[in-house]
RNA sequence: GGUCCCAUAGCUCAGCAGGAUAGAGCGCAGGAUUCCUAAUCCUGAGGCCGAUGGUUCGAAUCCAUCUGGGAUCACCA
């Protein structure tokens, strides 16, 4: 058996069937003869849209007929007999304008579920990513409040992607960006005195427009005031701003960490604005520096905007970055007329940063309001990396909250917005996480809190974790119908190897299509096709079970039969772990079971 | 006005490094079931993939233009 999988190349099925038909048509005299080599990049093999076809197809004969100077059917069909040589594969037929379809050997389905069953959780991680260092950036909320329901989605999207690429062999950084160095700082560090004040026992009355108006500021007033007494008030404002400041943005990243935890999300680096502007702003003038000797700076003027003129415009001398000979629509402004430097400056350094850091894959999860940052995004780093580095943008198209059909309404200016925890609290981590990823992310997405809290398979949430627990109660029967079964120490791949009903090598082959969608949803960056999987799997599987409703010579346990019933849980094992290793990707537990 | 995203069944959406008869859920229409392995199950009808051109043996998928929806435009962060 072990020589068996030995002979698998690759537990993706797909990729090893890939290699196998390219070996095959190396080997054909045909291809031998071509003076020039032929090129079989654009040969695929996928699973065939229609499962009557067969469990693997494949295009050579309509992507070789061309170069080979051939028909494409006759071509297929040269093909399709040196494949009928292998021993896994139990019929080969060309179908439509030259497919060749092949169908697997019972044998080849068993070994493959019983190696599924031996790598456990680790079935499906890939090594696709390998050899690449990923910086995933999400969030990146800025630090003056507790995490607004907007931020959800990117949360997710990002936290799902980042585990995602990590499964499939990259070399993955989550990052959190802290906005800590503008102007909104000062402001909270203001909104915050006056929260000192009213801690100090000074009536503050109503809270100014244009400070935050949030209760949670008062725990940081609160804070300041047992920590200082008196003292800030009798500075001047230079002197107590730093230090309220300093305070202001460790508490409310307090915060901000507690809303990440509670939807299961956790950063490996939180890197701060404020570094790139310490020491005179060292790391932003060598960034511009480095960008100057490159040729793609230059002092002038830009154009005015085009369309409705601001009134308050006027033509200004800045020191630019030339970002159109590298992309971009206009050039962008890295120091403003009164010498300070922007907030793009910043990014170019945090790049030139994360580049030095040694990553080759940026990835930037923005909201969709965020589309117009993109283009000098892909600037910078073209610039910086010299086109070294790959920087992809993945934005997120917005949320809208309903509840029993109605919108929900917010207001900001109030303060009276709903807030991450909010949401989290009413329907729970794990129905966030995953409706989160039911949608893909260019698309916007309705969240209704009464259908994402519905104990129904309407509600894929549940729906998929419910296959989960079924799985669990199978082996909880099987316990019942079998005292003396120990579960521990049962070979269960060994047994698996004995599936042979047509139903259950079905499951397999959903299976078996795991690390495929692994593979494609990390290289795509799309961390929803995986949600869709666990949909599509839970799906097989409760239609499974529900012929076992019917039949019960299908159900998973048969006392009848103990040596069948083990070979079954180790296909109820397997379809467990793949449902549990795709949940722990997007982020969503996996139970026991449903109560 | 420029840029970006979107348009697929009645509804909500998958499908996109081009492939065969375009899928799922809801809803709708029929039927089965009161059984229990755990929150019913099975079957069916729904389509000019926004429009028009182009590339190709082959396009929902790639390119161009257009239409209709959303986002965005700054010395803000």
């Amino acid at each position: 058996m072990q020589g068996r999988y030995a002979r698998m190349s690759d537990m993706n099925l797909f990729a090893d069937f890939e290699k196998r038909i390219k070996t095959t048509l190396e080997g054909l005299e045909l291809i031998k003869a071509q003076e020039t080599p032929v090129d079989l990049a654009r040969v695929t093999v996928e699973p065939p849209r229609d499962q009557s076809h067969g469990d693997v197809a494949t295009n050579a004969a309509m992507v070789l007929s061309k170069p080979l100077g051939t028909n494409p059917r006759a071509l297929a069909e040269i093909i399709a007999e040196a494949l009928r040589g292998d021993a896994d594969v139990s019929e080969v037929s060309v179908a439509g304008p030259g497919f060749i379809n092949i169908r697997l050997s019972t044998g080849y389905w068993q070994q493959l579920l019983s190696a599924m069953v031996s790598e456990g959780l680790n079935y499906g991680r890939s090594k696709v990513g390998a050899g690449h260092k990923a910086n995933v950036e999400y969030v990146s909320a800025n630090p003056t409040g507790p995490m607004h329901v907007g931020h959800c989605r990117g949360a997710v999207v990002g936290d799902a992607l980042a585990n995602l690429m990590d499964f499939a062999g990259y070399d993955v950084t989550k990052e959190y960006y802290i906005n800590d160095a503008g102007s909104q700082i000062d402001v909270l560090a203001r909104s915050v005195f006056l929260r000192y004040r009213e801690a100090l026992g000074e009536t503050i009355g109503e809270i100014p427009s244009g400070l935050y108006p949030g209760d949670y500021l008062i725990p940081v007033g609160e804070a300041l005031a047992a920590e200082y007494g008196p003292r800030l008030h009798a500075m001047p404002e230079e002197e107590w701003l730093p230090i309220v400041k300093e305070k202001s943005i460790e508490m409310m990243m307090a915060l901000i960490r507690d809303d990440l935890a509670a939807l299961n999300v956790h950063h490996d680096v939180f890197y701060s604005e404020r570094t790139l502007h310490a020491n005179g702003a060292q790391r932003i003038r060598q960034a511009i520096n480095d960008l100057t000797f490159k040729g793609h700076v230059y002092r002038g003027t830009l154009p005015p905007p085009k369309g409705q003129l601001p009134e308050d415009w006027e033509d200004r001398e800045q020191t630019l970055f030339r970002s159109t000979e590298v992309g971009d629509d206009i050039d962008r402004p890295l120091i403003k007329s009164d010498g300070s430097y922007t907030y793009f400056a910043a990014d170019v350094a945090y790049f030139k940063d994360k580049f030095d850091r040694g990553y080759d894959e940026m990835i930037y999860v923005l909201g969709a309001d965020h589309g117009g940052y993109v283009k000098r995004l892909e600037a910078v780093a073209r610039a910086v990396s010299d086109g070294k580095a790959k920087l992809t943008v993945l934005l997120c198209q917005l949320v809208k909250l309903f509840r029993e059909g109605e919108p929900v309404k917010m207001s900001k200016r109030s303060g009276n917005f709903v807030t991450l925890r909010d949401v989290v609290d009413e329907v729970g981590r794990d129905a966030v996480r995953f409706m989160m990823l039911y949608r893909k992310s260019s698309e916007p997405l309705d969240f209704d809190f009464a259908k994402v809290t519905e104990q129904s398979k309407d509600n894929p949430v549940f729906y998929v974790q419910y296959a989960h627990a079924r799985c669990a109660s199978v082996f909880r029967q099987a316990k019942d119908a079998f005292p003396d079964l120990d579960l521990a120490t049962v070979d269960l791949a060994s047994a698996a190897a004995e599936i042979s009903d047509p139903n259950e090598l079905q499951l397999v082959a959903k299976l078996a299509e795991y690390p495929r969608i692994v593979e494609a949803a990390a290289i795509a960056q799309e961390p929803h096709r995986l949600a869709f999987y666990l949909y599509d799997l839970a799906s097989s599987f409760h239609s499974h079970w529900n012929k076992g409703k019917e039949n019960p010579e299908l159900r998973f346990v048969n006392d009848k039969n103990r040596q069948l019933s083990i070979a079954r849980l180790g296909l109820v094992h397997a379809v467990a772990c793949v449902l549990k290793s795709g949940l722990a990707i997007t982020g969503t537990a996996a139970p026991e079971e449903m109560r």
